[in-house]
DNA sequence: TATATTAATGCACAAATGTGCATATGCGGG
DNA sequence: CCCGCATATGCACATTTGTGCATTAATATA
């Protein structure tokens, strides 16, 4: 599979995609915190994670109890600006408004 | 379906995307010459071709016994720089070399 | 009209994908 | 050592996706 496929089709599903754009902030977010940000159950958030961590878009690190998940810091020009474009085409999803 | 899921799904398809490769060359291309580019049956071309229309990446032309597709002159700037950082992602598989 | 060429589509089906439930694992605090 | 919280994973299953085969549709030409 190539290197374009593989970041496409793991951006490619809504709650996947969602998660890029949280993390895309930069900053660590727990499994827990994206479950709720994103209505998702824990296995299904655990499993999104564990496929942008197998297509190289972030990482993660064990703090306690917690993993916590980061944009990857290594991301090459082409899948930046890949991302980026995508994340420009549409406006976030509306959060629960408090 | 957001926007930016149709254009990442439609691409996340590895003979869709040569497809597009090819097309991103500004020029119409048959059916048939994608058939025999990629190494696809004929039916399995035509669907693939109906998806990128639908995501709206392609158009086609009626040109008598042909449907010539090319890319759609009408992409915006985002999706632009979305299919060419992909693109640029990994270099065009091996084609029939002669 | 009959035939050939090109493309689209109905039907079937195998494979892949996303998800829930239950359970296991990792880690910290009593 | 046992319990609780956070996360990962095995299993099952419904849905989606990609594809082939056969047929239909559109167009051209004899």
């Amino acid at each position: 599979m190539t290197q374009s496929i593989k970041i496409l089709a793991a951006l490619a599903e809504p709650t996947r995609f969602e998660v890029i754009r949280i993390l895309w902030d930069g900053r660590e977010h727990c499994v827990c915190e994206l479950m709720e940000a994103l209505g998702k159950s824990q296995s299904c958030m655990s499993r999104h994670m564990t496929s942008l961590k197998n297509a190289g878009l972030v990482v993660d690190r064990r703090d306690a109890q917690w993993v916590r998940y980061r944009r990857s810091p290594e991301l090459s020009k082409a899948i930046t600006s890949l991302v980026e474009a995508a994340l420009a085409l549409d406006k976030p999803l509306k959060r629960k408004s408090a």
